[in-house]
DNA sequence: CAATCCTTATTTGTATGATAATTTGGCCAG
DNA sequence: CTGGCCAAATTATCATACAAATAAGGATTG
């Protein structure tokens, strides 16, 4: 796409990951999510890669080999390195939805996150009442504690995001827990989507522990209306995009 | 864990990948989903590895970054590779999903596919009825017509594996899209898991019908209910095992 | 002219050896 | 006992060379 002699100059270093096949890799990824490498195209060659980075192969080779491994790439002789279609990249990854987050609109990912979580959450709370451990039921009722004490202060995101990934946790099923980095993204995030930053705390805790509560009985029938509610009503959401006609795909 | 001069052997060249990294990269992989690694445990170093494999140091620390790539390991120098917690690990993954199948109890695996199968699966048709483009909707329903011509012979699990991931595509939304890997698995081996191998067959069209009927006309809530039937009523999948009781986890 | 085979050029894959950087753990001094 | 300094182990990076695969074009032949 651009083989020309000066090209991107591909600002490194500036995300903290202290490694160069690291770094490399980030800005690599970054590029194909951001759209300028597109799926399908072929990208520069190691050679080119050493150049525009000024590292050694060997560490061009072992972004690459990153890339690879989250799907976003594949590598083939003598042709080069290929763009993966979309429906391979690992979005669920924690470096992909980093680079993902950098160069989408913020409201439109908000929006598909909420969409996720509003099918999956009443559900994983509803596993988690019948399926958590006595050590997970402990876990998730810590995080909520942390929660109300933290209350005062408005960094309660943390105890926040570990309540739900407590939750996802005693759900008991490996195939839901990669969305763990999804809802932590969207929570640690939250202000910056919506404008207000911590939207209505004085039902915040109650519906936290309304969840908890129905866990800790084994109730699933309410704690899947619980999980709901939070979801829904309180709206820690933006209930201003429609959820629906996102948008009318370009195709 | 066996620093011994005469380790695992670790048999390579057993899986299809040409490239000896991609062996190595399954081999360890493989030995971490299998618990021959825990999470963790420190692995053997760099030169262990060239040893154990015959590989040269570039390769094995290629195939190292793959599975760093995939949150099964953590490098650190001074201190070596580390397992990463579970909960790291990149589950949905295409490589770490086979491997996971290669070492899991196959109706285990079977019922937490199907678990998240009947969450998702009925509001991922809900949604491909409300967003679904032209051709999206095309794209199912020629899926649909190789799954009845196909219906003589028993191989339709490829139209039928592409039918479900259509419907997914036609969701648009990107973190529904890692399912796809899932629900292929789960489908293409399902014979392996059921007794039976083409489950009420007669059954089967006209429930796939329905959902892609519900879909073409837009119908959110008739597509919704087309696909839980699919998951429940015809089954498609083994009642014997309840959902909840899975396993008293042993911790 | 057409089809086939062969050569060649390009790009990734693997090997080797050397040096740098990092950090644990122990040693030593106060 | 405490603090800082030193040494060892391990990954990180670099440079170079050769091997393997394969796409593309050219030579050969029908």
């Amino acid at each position: 796409m651009n083989p020309g002699k000066s090209p991107h100059k591909a600002s490194l270093a500036k995300s903290a990951g202290s490694n160069l096949h690291r770094k490399v890799a980030q800005s690599i990824g970054n590029q194909i999510l951001s759209g300028v490498y597109a799926p399908g195209a072929i990208l520069p060659n190691e050679a080119d890669w050493c150049r525009i980075y000024g590292a050694s192969r060997t560490t061009v080779r072992e972004a690459v080999k990153t890339l690879t491994a989250k799907g976003l790439l594949k590598s083939r002789t003598k042709i080069g390195s290929r763009v993966e279609p979309r429906e391979n990249w690992n979005i669920l990854d924690r470096d992909v939805l980093a680079w993902h987050m950098a160069s989408m609109n913020p409201q439109e990912f908000f929006a598909s996150v909420q969409e996720v979580r509003k099918i999956l959450e009443p559900e994983v709370a509803a596993l988690a009442a019948l399926n958590r451990t006595p050590q997970q039921l402990r876990a998730i009722s810590e995080a909520f504690e942390d929660m109300r004490k933290a209350k005062a202060g408005l960094n309660s995101v943390g105890p926040d995001v570990r309540f739900h990934l407590a939750l996802l946790a005693a759900a008991n099923n490996v195939f839901l827990t990669p969305f763990g980095i999804m809802i932590e993204a969207a929570l640690t995030n939250m202000f910056e989507f919506t404008s207000t930053h911590n939207p209505e705390p004085d039902m915040f805790i109650p519906k936290h522990e309304g969840i908890l509560k129905a866990v800790k009985r084994g109730s699933a029938k309410a704690a899947r209306k619980a999980a709901l509610s939070l979801l829904t009503d309180t709206d820690h959401t933006i209930s201003r995009i429609p959820a629906k006609a996102k948008k009318p795909k370009k195709i």
